[in-house]
DNA sequence: TGTTTTTTCCAAAGCGCTTTGGATATTTTA
DNA sequence: TAAAATATCCAAAGCGCTTTGGAAAAAACA
């Protein structure tokens, strides 16, 4: 009985291989099934022409057999690739961040519930323009989405030229038409915390930024710097920095903030990546957070850098790169699907979340 | 003069669009050429039958309309996908880190300088299981990449089973035969990293791990307690502890295990992940990182985190994830392209870079 | 009852490329 | 100089799917 069994399951294996090899195809299983190639193809695509009974005898007989439809003839046929294009900067200075893990998992997920493959291209000798044209030229993908928009971006202009879909997450600059794009207030976001700090008294705050030729970053620093004017007081260029967002530069450029003579007694940070490296600044200081030195951050909600894990947990404006990366596919999804609706645009707004790290200025 | 000039640009552009509109293909080309499809599409790649003046004549018109073979008919054609699957866990508790960024920014530079995509899927409805099945049985790839191994993983007898090329970065166990893999020497490094601990006199050595049911981790523990049992010491279970890779982990547990009345005076850490979360724990102890207590950390390179930068210097065993990107896509495309090549195996080995963290036992 | 409409199915023509199996012109060999 | 070998090229048959333009059968209408 049981070697049977065993025996049935081998036959099973060796069947399932058998179909494999023989690459079961539309004209195989519709000899099968005593049906035209025609009427089986428009039974699974759900056409109406054809009858109830077909179309469950068909899908039912498909599933039997495994059979799945090979995705280049359908896409040859079709014209359409079901592929959304990633392309990542091969600029070195721009490395490959955390945030598009995070934001790719966010959009992964809305790709394959949607039945779209993600086709990813980072770095090599091509040229990124190249791969855009290739992209577009061979209908490799359907659409494309932009990532780190900076404040002039030539992808734009090159994209709409080309004709092919695309999505920027993140804003080119103050340009606001003419492409569809999903981006959260950074300017609302650092007006909010810096205004939050202001509110409280501080009045020397600085700002640890990431790099300002990107978008977000600029806006960062407008919103910081509007809170400040709206407060009566001058922006200064010596406690502001921009960087690449690293633990380290978190580090120094903390470290020869409040080592100033005049030092800021608040600091507006762009990323939690800066912030443990400015703990460790403050800690090395010999200042404690929250009394001597207020702090607030941005929170991409990346899962391996929790803000209220810290001690004391740390003040936020919030706002999930994952699920920015789900909405992004799901709204260029739409646009590729029907194919002549509005381009989106989506500002979010973005909570500021006060916890222990923020307080009063100190008295001096 | 400049009117001209600006006159022909635009006219140069429109006939750009023009040749991306009507999507010069193979017939066109070769029309445009008085010559057969064949012999255009041999021309181009590269086939010997084509005389040497007509090839030129090919890929010089070919270069100057811009012309781009489709690939969805390439692959049918060939039946060669030109791509590579990545196939990222949909499980929610393992979420998808920032290893994951720097690993496919290794990979994708060997990717597209051979011509390769890559694929990727990352959660969804679909469960992983199918997603592999369909690449197979679809032809949607050319190979895979199987990333963050168990010590049980089923992907291996799948992919075999489905006769899939692909190549595991790491190991699955202790299992060596039987599939491709390239992994660093997990063992070894740990070994070498709590040997130098007791070699300076430390007998009570903590490990920060990651989660155990991982084949790395596994192999960073069996490394960890060799060197304990090759110095005489035994191994203490309340100070191993194995949890995933993020900063507040890192906290929790450093506190934990310092915390604890015979606490220990050495930390071996699996990940600069977990370093953050460590120092930020030994400072808020009052204890001082090289004299109080010894921090050693593997280093994966992220870029967004360096060992060398933090104060003091951290110890660590360092292993480049993005050079083993590199290399795995290599590999992978190697075994692709000679059909019957050796399954290649590849065991790096990892650096000790002794820094200031590491110290003698303090005097107590 | 014959005619029109609806339902259900099919043959065949692509999609844009590769590749097989010659054909023709050119060169080499006997 | 004729025969064999070689260098170039081509027509046409796929690859596996979708889709157009009917055809046959069944149902609805006059």
């Amino acid at each position: 009985m049981q070697q049977t069994r065993e025996i049935f399951k081998q036959l099973l294996k060796a069947l399932w291989k058998c179909a494999i090899l023989l690459r079961m195809n539309l004209k195989q299983l519709a000899k099968h099934l005593n049906l035209s190639q025609t009427t089986v193809s428009r039974a699974l695509n759900g056409y109406p022409e054809v009858g109830e009974e077909t179309r469950r005898r068909v899908s039912e007989t498909a599933r039997r057999v495994g059979y799945r439809p090979n995705p280049h003839a359908m896409r040859l046929a079709t014209g359409k690739s079901h592929a959304i294009g990633h392309v990542l900067p091969s600029d070195k200075t721009l490395m490959i961040d955390p945030h598009f893990s995070d934001f790719i998992a966010g959009a992964g997920d809305v790709y394959s519930a949607n039945g779209f493959d993600v086709m990813l291209h980072v770095g090599g000798s091509e040229d990124e323009q190249t791969v855009y044209r290739r992209y577009a030229q061979s209908g490799a993908v359907d659409g494309v989405v932009v990532m780190g928009p900076r404040l002039d971006d030539w992808r734009i202009d090159l994209l709409t030229e080309l004709d092919l879909p695309f999505i920027v997450h993140g804003r080119v600059g103050d340009m606001e038409d003419g492409y569809a794009w999903l981006d959260i207030d950074n300017r609302g976001a650092f007006q909010k915390a810096t205004k939050l700090l202001t509110d409280l008294g501080h009045r020397r705050i600085g700002l640890v930024n990431g790099i300002e030729s990107m978008t977000f970053a600029a806006h960062r620093r407008q919103g910081y710097e509007e809170a400040l004017l709206a407060s009566g007081l001058k922006t200064d260029p010596s406690i502001m920095t921009s960087d690449s967002m690293t633990e380290e530069n978190g580090y120094r450029q903390t470290k020869r903030l409040l080592s100033m003579d005049n030092r800021p007694t608040a600091l507006v940070s762009s990323s939690m990546l800066f912030i443990s490296g400015a703990i460790r600044a403050i800690h090395e200081l010999g200042l404690i957070i929250g009394t001597d030195v207020s702090l607030i951050a941005h929170d991409d909600g990346l899962p391996f850098l929790n803000a209220e894990g810290l001690v004391p947990a740390l003040t936020t404006v919030r706002s999930s790169i994952r699920a920015a990366g789900s909405r992004v596919a799901e709204l260029l999804i739409g646009m590729i699907n029907d194919d002549e609706s509005e381009q989106p645009h989506e500002l979010w707004n973005v909570d500021l979340i006060v916890r222990g790290s923020t307080g009063p200025v100190p008295k001096v």
